[in-house]
RNA sequence: GGGCGGUUAGCUCAGCUUGGUUAGAGCGCCUGCCUUACAAGCAGGAGGUCGCAGGUUCGAGUCCUGCACUGCCCACCA
């Protein structure tokens, strides 16, 4: 059946159809493997996207860069897991599920909390995972069969293990300490999720009369409304302008009660006044402080940050609305002394820049030290890698000043905390399953603590958990530890640090299968307990002027839409071009329109493929490619061709390169060796050279025209298979088409990749090609310089400087005369390289026989350029080579070269000048 | 207050690990071609003192130091 595809390359419809393919084939998923299984094993997590999520570039980022690994590996051989699922992201589910909420008009408090939870869930299993759908437009090859949910029953099952585990190890707490609260939110929140942000605020400084004295002591603070709450004055004991206030009270102004002036370390005296008012409710330093001096915590807000019955007068106040007032009332009353400008860091909720207010309250926390000594070691040892190496640093540096983590949420969607109050002895209780009785007094009325964790706690399980723990299954024994993790730079604390705290805490003593271990290349690594191996940290994606995409910039790039318009393939392409490590992507769609070209180049190369095979050899395939080279010439078509052994030579050497590229996850190194090999090489001119044998006259020896053919074949065959890991739509469409329902695989991400073959590198024939195409580049530089009518046929001389070259160039005669429009060739025994139209090489001269039409002073203006440039080098040469310095120290081959380089310029500077003076030239 | 990155053609970026041809690509621009795979193409071309100043070296876009501009991350100093 002949082959017919439309002209131009239309990604929408293939896409989709194979996308579709793949999921309903199955072809991603992983069974366990049984004992005794020896391949190498390759597994991937996938970073959870939030349930509400939507698919966005730095996603698709993520998982291109993923899915080309994952299907490299699955073309090696490997045994290739890709876990995915999605996170029930506490907060943000919360918080979208809530504003629905408000435009019906109800409130969660109202609703109670089992049917706001029951309705999260409704409305998850309606929209949750939009962007799990969104992936298989992308391609991504995952195991859809282990599609996990953070709180399905087993991972929550897990998560309460973990927390009663940590909990009688002493690694859970419960206290009261000031937190980042938001009021918004009305919850504790981490320290991560609070980002801060410099503003322009003020800096009042306020004056506290001294008791017994006519005294004021002055004190300075950006936030004046919690002056309500003060509970001391302190200054620096070393302050010898304090020193004769030690012991004295002052009166608090507003509250009208009296507090201490105490000495502490926390008053600095080069800063502001060197006093300090102390509230300890309200600030983790006071707090500490409040705890040193054993002064009260007096609580001046609620939940929501308005003033509370504590704040006298100002009760019920919005905490701004209170700052206002006390300031207007402190002025009045004579104790506000300054408002100076200042500038402060305020921290914000992450989610709904609401101003942080620290509070105290009774929260949960990870006493994390103890695992952050190991989850540091794990790093420090190499046991597990992190690529780039410079978040190596950042890591370490963030361990080594880590605090503890405040888990417990006062929200209703999560994982609730395990732990029950009992009503009778307020004792609590942390269990596994709710308790029927209390341990302590026996008593039957247990309530269990409304709390929930945040999310990230049972994220951070996730390496184990997805692979059946707590359970020792054959599953951890396979793909613990992961291979390898990647992930943006966002997320290196809030999940990574505590995979690997958690992981190695969990899985101690955890052994991978060894004869697995072994072959997928972790033999000598001695910890099997890390959540994986190796961490790649990508870039983070902007906009086309290097903004951060954002919904309130509203410059976020859609990349469905960008798929829309050119194609998975072409916007894949792009972002694996542009991922240099270590520098973020701009992202430009006029990138993406060159990308979709090149997947036009490759649909057009295949039409040609195409005609030629169903015209000489209808039904032809691939032959074997055994170890993903290829084999040409072979199957009595005749002895391989100057092309054919180049192109082969460069085929085996890109190979190499990519897979080298992967290996060190340089993407945009692996995608542009294949792009210039295929378009650049393949295209321009191996089926350039290859065009007359294909066009065989009827009657002809038909075996030239197969062999060619055969070769095409095989060589397309091996560029998909090369190309598949970073535009598999495409290439799975032609490889599809090339075998006609007889593929050897399902898919071509089942079939191998390319390997290099070392034997066949074939220097000299990249050598010969690289003269012939210098000297067909030379002819049409000489035709467009001696304005050669572009439909004539010249006839050139060429003078080859060895015998050898001659007889090269006779053998590609016809190459020659085709692709630079030669008439014909005639070899001549002297230099060539003065004549006019002529250039000379290191290998061969050629001359153009053509009498010049020129524009004379386009020419000369031309031509002086050319000089400049010329003197400029041969300039420097000499100064090179009259150096003695450089002469005893460079190496000979440098010197060489250069030697060399500057007797061609020297002849190509006289030439310049010769036809300079001819065209008579200033 | 600490830490990290960027600065190369009009635009977006490679190249720096390991110093050595006349510093590359895509897009855009100019010239000429509808050459039966591809005008989303082909051929040719213009365009860069590689942010600045020093240093190391026979030799620096590449290594070192300082500076400038710019972006990001971390940080409980009122």
């Amino acid at each position: 059946m002949p082959h017919e595809l439309p002209k131009a390359y239309e990604p929408g419809a293939i896409e989709t159809r194979w996308a579709d393919y793949w999921i309903k084939e199955k072809l991603f998923s992983v069974p366990t493997p049984p004992p005794g299984e020896t391949r190498p094993v390759f597994t991937l997590l996938l970073p959870p996207p939030n349930v509400t999520g939507r698919l966005h570039m730095g996603h698709m980022l993520n998982q291109t860069q993923m899915d080309i690994i994952v299907r490299w590996h699955r073309m090696r051989g490997f045994i290739t897991l890709w876990l995915p699922g999605t996170d029930h992201a506490g907060i943000a589910t919360q918080m979208m599920v809530e504003k629905q909420l408000e435009k019906e008009g109800k409130k969660r408090r109202e609703m109670g909390r089992e049917k706001f939870v029951e309705r999260v869930w409704d409305w998850k299993k309606h929209y949750g995972g939009a962007i799990l759908d969104q992936m298989k437009r992308l391609g991504a090859s995952v195991d859809w069969d282990r599609e996990y949910f953070t709180m399905d029953d087993n991972l929550s099952h897990a998560v309460r293990e973990v927390f009663v585990r940590l909990y009688e190890e002493g690694l859970i707490y419960r206290g009261n300490y000031i937190v980042n609260w938001c009021p918004w939110h009305e919850t504790a929140i981490s320290d991560l999720e609070v980002k801060h942000e410099d503003v322009a605020g003020k800096l009042w400084e306020i004056r506290y009369p001294v008791i017994g004295t006519n005294e004021f002591i002055t004190v300075a603070t950006t936030r004046p409304e919690t002056m309500l709450g003060d509970a001391a004055i302190a200054v620096n004991a070393k302050d010898e302008r304090y020193t004769h206030l030690h012991g004295k009270k002052v009166l608090l102004p507003l509250m009208k009660r009296e507090i201490p002036i105490i000495t502490d370390e926390l008053a600095q005296p080069e800063f502001g006044t060197g006093a300090v008012k102390v509230t300890p409710a309200h600030d983790p330093n006071d707090f500490e402080a409040g705890k040193r001096h054993d002064l009260p915590e007096i609580n001046v807000m609620d939940a929501r940050a308005h003033m509370n019955q504590n704040a006298g007068a100002y009760a019920g106040l919005d905490r701004f609305e209170a700052r206002k007032r006390v300031l207007h009332d402190l002025r009045e009353q004579g104790y506000l002394v300054a408002e100076k400008d200042y500038v402060l860091a305020i921290g914000k909720c992450e989610r709904c820049g609401t101003v942080i207010e620290p509070r105290l309250s009774e929260q949960w926390f990870v006493k994390i030290q103890p695992l952050a000594d190991r989850a540091k070691e794990a790093v420090e040892s190499g046991e597990i890698t992190i690529v780039p190496e410079n978040y190596r640093t950042i890591y370490l540096n963030w361990m080594n000043n880590i605090h503890d983590w405040c888990v417990s949420r006062q929200l209703w969607w999560g994982h609730r905390i395990p732990a029950w109050t009992c009503a009778g002895c307020k004792e609590v209780i942390v269990a596994r399953e709710a308790p029927a009785k209390c341990p302590k007094c026996g008593g039957a009325k247990l309530e269990q603590v409304s709390d929930v964790l945040d999310t990230w706690f049972s994220s951070g399980l996730l390496p184990f958990t997805t692979l059946g723990w707590p359970e020792k299954t054959r599953d951890q024994a396979v793909f613990y530890p992961t291979t390898l993790l990647i992930t943006a730079y966002e997320i290196l604390f809030f999940w990574v640090a505590r995979m690997i705290m958690f992981g190695c805490h969990f899985m101690q003593g955890h052994e991978q299968d060894a004869a697995i271990k072994k072959a997928s290349g972790w033999g000598d690594k001695k910890n099997d307990s890390v959540p994986f191996r190796q961490v790649y940290i990508h870039a983070l994606v902007r906009d086309a002027e290097r903004q951060k995409m954002s919904k309130t910039k509203g410059n976020v790039v859609d990349p469905l839409d960008v798929i829309e318009r050119f194609g998975t393939d072409a916007t894949r392409f792009t972002l694996a071009a542009m991922a240099a490590p270590g520098t973020d992507i701009a992202f430009n769609e006029s990138r993406t329109d060159g990308y979709r070209a090149f997947a036009n180049k490759i649909w057009n190369a295949a039409r040609f493929m195409f005609m030629n095979v169903d015209r000489i050899e209808p039904g032809l395939r691939p032959g074997t490619a055994e170890g993903g080279c290829l084999h040409m010439g072979v199957g009595g078509f005749g002895a391989a061709t100057l092309e054919d052994r180049w192109i082969l030579s460069r085929f085996n050497r890109v190979a190499a390169e990519v897979n080298d590229a992967l290996a060190t996850y340089r993407f945009h190194e692996a995608a542009n060796r294949i792009y210039d090999f295929f378009w650049g090489e393949f295209c321009d001119w191996y089926l350039e050279l290859i065009k007359p044998r294909l066009n065989f006259e009827e009657g002809a020896d038909k075996r030239t025209a197969q062999a060619a053919c055969a070769n095409l074949v095989n060589l397309f065959d091996a560029s998909l298979r090369l190309l598949h890991p970073v535009m598999p739509f495409i290439t799975e469409e032609i490889w599809q088409a090339i075998y006609e329902g007889k593929a050897p695989a399902k898919s071509i991400a089942l079939v191998q990749y390319p390997q290099a073959d070392q034997k066949q590198f074939d220097l000299a024939a990249e050598t010969e090609m690289a003269i012939l195409q210098d000297l067909i580049v030379s002819v049409r530089n000489l035709r467009a310089e001696l304005r050669v009518e572009p439909k004539v046929k010249v006839p050139i001389q060429v003078f080859a400087h060895e015998p050898s070259i001659r007889t090269m160039i006779e053998h590609n005669r016809g190459a020659v005369e085709r692709l630079a429009s030669v008439e014909k060739i005639m070899f001549v025994e002297t230099s060539l390289s003065k004549l006019a139209g002529a250039r000379g090489t290191a290998r061969f001269d050629v001359h153009v026989v053509y009498e010049r039409k020129i524009d004379v002073s386009a020419e000369c203006e031309r031509l002086k350029k050319e000089l400049e440039k010329l003197d400029k080098g041969v300039g420097s040469g000499q100064r090179q080579l009259g150096n003695e310095q450089f002469l005893a120290k460079a190496p000979p081959a440098v010197v060489e070269n250069l030697r060399r380089q500057q007797q061609e310029l020297a002849v190509l500077k006289e030439k310049t000048l010769s036809k300079m003076k001819e065209l008579g030239c200033q």
